[in-house]
DNA sequence: AGATACGAAATCGTATACAATCATCGTAGT
DNA sequence: ACTACGATGATTGTATACGATTTCGTATCT
């Protein structure tokens, strides 16, 4: 029998990097606006600048770092109306997500995504951003991943991400907006269980995100206000 | 005065390499499952394969091609199922971005796309594809470009790219299709004109997709057609 | 003092070289 | 005849080297 990788890596260095840097932006750690070094990443990641390279254009490529030719990357997402953008882009794609997903729906996906519920609900005490945060992607993830267009599917992850970095940077929290979230994930799965037509399912996921984004709104400033029609949800 | 580029590339490779190789995957020269050899893209172009890796990255990581470690990469979308999915993601996003786009559209904008229409009911008769397919994008284009949400717009544009390749190499028009096409652009125009909610212009846009998608269905296998609920239109 | 031109340091861009890995095909053994 | 195995060629993965470009500090001129 042929051993494959035996101890040795088997996963390249290009890949590796593109994990690290990513982890590193979703972390917080590499804060919007960070200048991404080739030759500092490689040092630090034990490789050479190639693979370093190669893992930024990808990144590039999802919307995660810019690039300037002859200048280098940075991390994206350093204007504020970045995280207006991404959450109603994610309104659109999870509301069709768990729109498609509903009718392969099962009875026992909707008992899990009950529970995670109840255990965000416990949560509420001794609020930890992390362990919510965890939680309530967890919840989604029951409702769309039964989406049987992977590109969607891909499209909802790719947001979760973005939210992520963005999150871990630059917003905060909204204080009460977490017991609210517990709330309309109950009316979700009770729109979920009455076998609802498809629209009012993709209406209801749609405004699920959008008063999260609302109560964003509802704190910052008037300019941000004023961007316009953004909430895309009736 | 410096003199920026004089004749020199000012254009990297790298962007060289990505543009041709995206070009030939979307002119049909580079049909799904093609297999991507790195030198030989290189000797093509002119240059080493470094620059030709990084354009595969970045095309990876927009789905026109897929890669495998160590053994390199394919264009990507052989499965005919990828037309459906793809239709579908479309219809979302340009109908979120048709939407969006909608309270800002001017007068002059409805005359533009107007007149384009028109010159694609002209274009009915001695049919030509590669016309009628370049005319059909100038229209939507007109409808949402305004999109104020960049993500979306961008989501747009790569469905678009996607579902080019698609058709240069695998999939084939569908006869009578083009008159139902502009038929149907003159009742959205019509929508957007009556200032409509956006809820009833989302839904149309999305409808005119999702046509395209039934017509191109009606004359598939039943394998294809059983694949569920694909088309979430209401 | 302010603006401009120059130069050095930092950083990116690409070619080349070589190691690692995989696919193919021929050969030996059953 | 068929399968297991090993050599060979093709292709990818990465390091290094060096040229190209930008940035920024400094000196010079007005």
């Amino acid at each position: 029998m042929t051993e494959r990788n035996a101890g040795s890596p088997s996963i390249s260095k290009s890949e590796q990097a593109y994990t690290a840097i990513k982890a590193k932006i979703l972390g917080g750690e590499f804060t919007p606006g960070y200048r991404l070094v080739l030759a500092a990443l490689a040092a630090d990641l034990g490789c050479s600048v190639v693979p370093v390279r190669e893992a930024i254009r990808r990144l590039e490529a999802e919307n995660f770092v810019t690039f300037e030719r002859n200048v280098g990357a940075t991390v994206a997402g350093i204007d504020p109306t970045e995280y207006l953008y991404t959450m109603q882009t994610l309104s659109i794609v999870e509301g069709a997500a768990t729109a498609l997903s509903a009718p392969l729906i099962t009875a026992s996906d909707i008992t899990r995504a009950r529970a995670i519920n109840a255990q965000m609900r416990e949560c509420l005490n001794n609020f930890d951003p992390v362990r919510f945060t965890s939680l309530n992607q967890q919840f989604h993830s029951v409702l769309f991943e039964n989406c049987p267009n992977p590109h969607i599917l891909d499209l909802v992850h790719r947001g979760w991400n973005r939210l992520q970095a963005l999150r871990s940077s630059t917003f905060s929290y909204v204080p009460g907006r977490a017991s609210e979230s517990v709330a309309e994930h109950e009316g979700l799965l009770q729109i979920l269980e009455s076998g609802a037509p498809v629209e009012d399912i993709e209406r209801a996921a749609r405004a699920h995100r959008a008063s999260t984004l609302d109560a964003y709104l509802a704190r910052s400033t008037p300019e941000q206000q004023a961007q316009g029609p953004l909430a895309l949800s009736y």
